[in-house]
DNA sequence: CTAAATAGACAAGCAGATTGACGAGTTATA
DNA sequence: TATAACTCGTCAATCTGCTTGTCTATTTAG
């Protein structure tokens, strides 16, 4: 059972349980208005300096759709927008208080999605795992896929 | 660098490649009126005895959405609609030969898409991350995360 | 100094999903 | 066995997230 379809599925099947499971505990922990596809927009904007249209480019949309996610979650209370300080045609984006929040409650829901699978395994071949992904897992930004 | 967050980003990460490369793949094999959430019917619908319902059931939506895709499906000559044997009510769906090519086309894309990975991780750690990764899968149905 | 490119906003439209209501057929129960 | 409750599939309306297209203000390149 180690053919590519089994891979495929399994891997399919693991990357579905994480995003439902982080989701769930996200909206319990109090964030209920926030959707799976705002935790990659958290992960962009929390590392700095990104304007909206970056902000597209990472998730892999136009910068129309990326705007109207910005204005969401400014409406919503997780992000702000500042003057950039070298072109003033730009914004700068950044987290509030309620976005560094929820970025916290998404770590932690990682964490707890991710603690039964590496006790199952031990932690010795949870790091050998965690080092073939590695080598497997393509460079740059994380988006959605489908 | 093997904690959870690192792990779950990944998984994502290599989910996300999957999914756009069996996408491309199958779309630059003549299918280019499939989308990625297709090849989740077609694996309920291939395995036989399935309705609008099941279907609906296997993919975590509503059943009318379910039919519409079926009905999409119809439209587009992969899928076909059967009386059932012993309910009035209900219609068996199947593939059409083109389905089934469309789902040969996958698994092509499949293998494709993961042999780059056996052969940089070597057979023997590439069968030990397979069996690393069952036992860490979920059972039951593969569905579209977000 | 002018031409091309870029950031963001406004508007309209589409695709895929939802909720709600319904008739036809099936299953469970009194 | 009568009938009440449930299920399958459909029709209709609506919502949401995204797209394409257009525009102004500003920046960058030649």
């Amino acid at each position: 059972m180690d053919d590519p379809l089994t891979f495929s599925a399994l891997v399919l099947a693991l990357s579905g349980q994480l995003v439902q499971e982080i989701h769930t505990s996200v909206s319990q922990q109090g964030f209920e208005d926030l959707r799976p596809a705002h935790g990659f927009a958290f992960a962009r904007i929390s590392a700095g300096g990104a304007t909206t249209a970056d902000l597209a480019e990472h998730l892999g949309v136009t910068k129309q759709a990326a705007a109207q996610m910005v204005e969401e979650l400014v409406r919503k209370g997780y992000v702000e927008r500042h003057p950039h300080p070298h072109d003033a045609r730009a914004r700068l984006l950044g987290l509030t208080e309620t976005g560094w929040a929820a970025t916290r409650a998404a770590d932690q829901a990682a964490r707890t999605a991710v603690a039964p699978w590496r006790e199952a395994l031990g932690q010795a071949r949870f790091s050998e795992l965690v080092a073939d992904l590695t080598l497997l897992a393509p460079p740059g930004p994380i988006r959605p896929a489908w």
